[in-house]
DNA sequence: TACAATTTTAATCATTTGATTAAATCTTTT
DNA sequence: AAAAGATTTAATCAAATGATTAAAATTGTA
C-alpha cells in the first residue's frame, strides 16, 4: 500500500562538485554545527541548501540519518587529526606538542563550531559516539609513552596522563567553545579574537612545557 | 474573548521549602542544565517535578519565561563567584588564583552541567545574556590590575590578559564540558573522574604560576 | 459551616515539524 | 522522438509539543 517508492537515489555524479546531495550535506553540516540536533529543523537545512524540503528525505531518509552522517564525519575528522600527530613515532614529545597546537588551532579557526557541537551532542550519547572514533587509543599513543618515559627519567613532574590531555585540549578548544563570552569580556571583534588564537599556536606549547616541569 | 485568565499566581509561601513553584523551578534547572532549551520538552520538566503539565504554565506562563529565569540565575551564580574572588583587594595575585581554582572546581563538581549549558545557550543569544552578568568587568578587576602590575615589574611574562582568563577558565571548566569524552579516553568511573578534578584544585594554581613565568 | 480564593487536574487546541505522496519536470537511453 | 528512469515540487499527513480552558479539588477565611 505504499505506492511507488524510490529505494535509493542514483549516483550520477562521480565525486566532488555541487550536486544536490552535496549541497544538502554541506548545509546540514553548517546548521547542525551551529545549532545542534534538537534546535535544527529540517526546514532550516533545506533553506540553507536552497532546496525543497522533500529532497532532504529523498536523499537521506531522515533528519537522524543525516545527522549521524555529519556527526561521524566530524568525530573522525577530529580523532584523525589528533591521532596522526600523537602516533607519529618519528617526532619528539616537544615537536608533537608544537604540531598539535599548530594544527588543532588551525582546524578550529576554520571550524570554530565543531567543539561545542561534538561535546554538546556527546552529552546525550556518551557511549555510542565515542566508540565510533578510536579515542580510547589516545592513552596508548606514542605521545603518552614518551610522556611516561619523561617522568621515569625525572624530566617531567609526575601527573596522571589525562591531566596533560585535558590541559592540551582545554587550552586549544575551550576558547572556541566560549568564543562569544570571551569576545564580550574582552570587547573583541571576530578578527581580534582570531589574532589571539593565532598567538596561542606559539604560546600554548611554551606553556605546556612549563607545566610539565612545574613542581 | 479569552475567558477567565489568572494574571499572577498567589505568593503564599514566604521563602524556601517544597512549594509547587519551587518544585517546578528545581526540576526545570535539572532538565534544562542537562538537555538545553531546545531538547527539553515542558512535559519532561513536569514529569521531573511530579506535577501536572498545566501547572508549569500556571506558575511561569511559558517555557521561555521559565528558561530565562534559570539562565539568569545560572549566569549570575557563575559571575558572582568569579567576581567576588577577582575583585577582592585584600588578597595577592597568587591567593586569587588558588581561591579561584578551589572554589570554581568545587562549584563545578556540584554542578557539572552548568558550563556546557551556559556556553551552548550563549551561542544563540550572544549579546543579551552576556549583558545580564557584569562579565565585561573582569578585565577591570583587581585581579587583572595585579596581573598588569606584575608585568610592569618584570615578574610576569607579558601576554594579553585574556590569555590568562582563557587559561584559567579552560583548565577548570573544560574537563567538565568534555566529561563524557574524557571518561571514555581514560576509562574512568564518575568517582575516578572526580578524584582527578579534586587533584586539579591544587595543580592548576601551580600550573598557572608556571605559565605566568614561561618565556 | 459556608463562601471565596487558590491550586490542581483532565481534556483539548493550535502550531510546529519530520516525513510522505503523487504529480510534474528534467535527464538519459534507445 | 519516445520510453524509462531520476530528480524536483507542491500539497498534505501524522505526531509531538507548547499552551489554554473549564471544571474539580483544596485551602484559607468569615
Amino acid at each position: 500500500m505504499k505506492g511507488t517508492k524510490q529505494i535509493k537515489p542514483g549516483k550520477a555524479k562521480p565525486e566532488n562538485d555541487t550536486s544536490t546531495e552535496t549541497k544538502i550535506k554541506n548545509a546540514a553540516r553548517v546548521v547542525f554545527h551551529k545549532k545542534g540536533f534538537a534546535a535544527t529543523r529540517t526546514r532550516d537545512i533545506a533553506e540553507e541548501a536552497g532546496i525543497n524540503l522533500a529532497l532532504l528525505n529523498y536523499y537521506f531518509r531522515s533528519k537522524q540519518k543525516l545527522f549521524d552522517l555529519i556527526m561521524l564525519e566530524s568525530l573522525q575528522g577530529f580523532a584523525k587529526s589528533l591521532l596522526d600527530i600523537f602516533n607519529n613515532d618519528k617526532t619528539s614529545l616537544e615537536i608533537k606538542i608544537e604540531t598539535f597546537a599548530e594544527k588543532h588551532i588551525e582546524l578550529l579557526i576554520q571550524n570554530p563550531d565543531i567543539p561545542l557541537f561534538i561535546l554538546s551532542e556527546l552529552r546525550e550519547n556518551p557511549d555510542l559516539l565515542v566508540s565510533k572514533m578510536g579515542v580510547e587509543m589516545i592513552l596508548k599513543s606514542h605521545f603518552i609513552q614518551q610522556f611516561r618515559q619523561g617522568i621515569k627519567e625525572g624530566k617531567i613532574t609526575p601527573i596522571h596522563p589525562l591531566h596533560l590531555i585535558m590541559n592540551m585540549l582545554s587550552m586549544t578548544a575551550f576558547p572556541f567553545i566560549a568564543g562569544p563570552m570571551l569576545k564580550s569580556i574582552g570587547g573583541l571583534s571576530d578578527k581580534d579574537f582570531n589574532v589571539l588564537m593565532v598567538e596561542r599556536k606559539k604560546l600554548i606549547p611554551r606553556w605546556i612545557k612549563a607545566v610539565l616541569k612545574a613542581k
